[in-house]
DNA sequence: GGAGACGGGTCGTCGCGCGATATATATCGG
DNA sequence: CCGATATATATCGCGCGACGACCCGTCTCC
């Protein structure tokens, strides 16, 4: 599956720790600053197609307030997507700031 | 308009240097280390987009090899989205690094 | 009793990615 | 000479993904 900025933000959302649905909303929205507030729509989409693709899954559920909550865990193979996913952010970040900024933040010898 | 991993390797390819549409293709895969290959659809779809966004604009023709060269270079708005947008992607690869990575190094042959 | 936070979910629209396709020139191997 | 590959442009249509609108509820605070 291709992973876009909002299903690399679920991903990350739930390898800290397993999430409800409301609970990946609130993490994703902390995790981008504020800049990426994922929909109802959006977010059971993302969650449907990490499912299917393996990269999570149901993690039981919980009554918390007579509020059900539903909960979803990572799977070794969406461990394993997000690290490799970011490993390539990291590499281009680096890259995008090599060619956005052409004078060192850090101060160094180049 | 929605900054995607497509658009963002447009802009930039673009900050380097003006280019042309081939020339735009072979840089994103470049930058992406050969894993983003832009097809024809997508990259006259995002050059629209970023063009209409006011980030992109035509920047003159060229003939070479009875071929016509059609370029494309970065406005001062679309230089300025491009940065705001790399601090983004480089806080947020900062932050995943921190939540992936119990691992020390990132071990690649790069 | 109403507003707003918390919690679940569906549906329809539309923007975007992308392959297929069309058109044309230069180069290189067979 | 012919076909394959690379360079170069652009359009079209399909399908997936983002997202708001909307639906159902509970609990808390005013």
């Amino acid at each position: 599956m291709r992973i876009t900025e909002q299903s690399y933000l679920v991903l990350l959302a739930l390898a800290e720790e397993p999430r409800h649905g409301y609970g990946i909303v609130q993490a994703v929205r902390d995790l981008s600053d504020d800049e990426v507030r994922l929909g109802a729509g959006t977010l059971y989409g993302v969650l449907d197609r990490l499912v299917a693709a393996g990269w999570a899954e149901a993690s039981g559920e919980e009554v918390v307030d007579g509020r059900l909550r539903r909960y979803y865990r990572l799977t070794g193979a969406g461990r394993e997507a997000l690290a490799a996913h970011t490993d390539r952010l990291t590499a281009l970040a680096a890259r995008a700031r090599r060619l956005v900024a052409p004078r060192p933040a850090t101060g160094g010898a180049w």
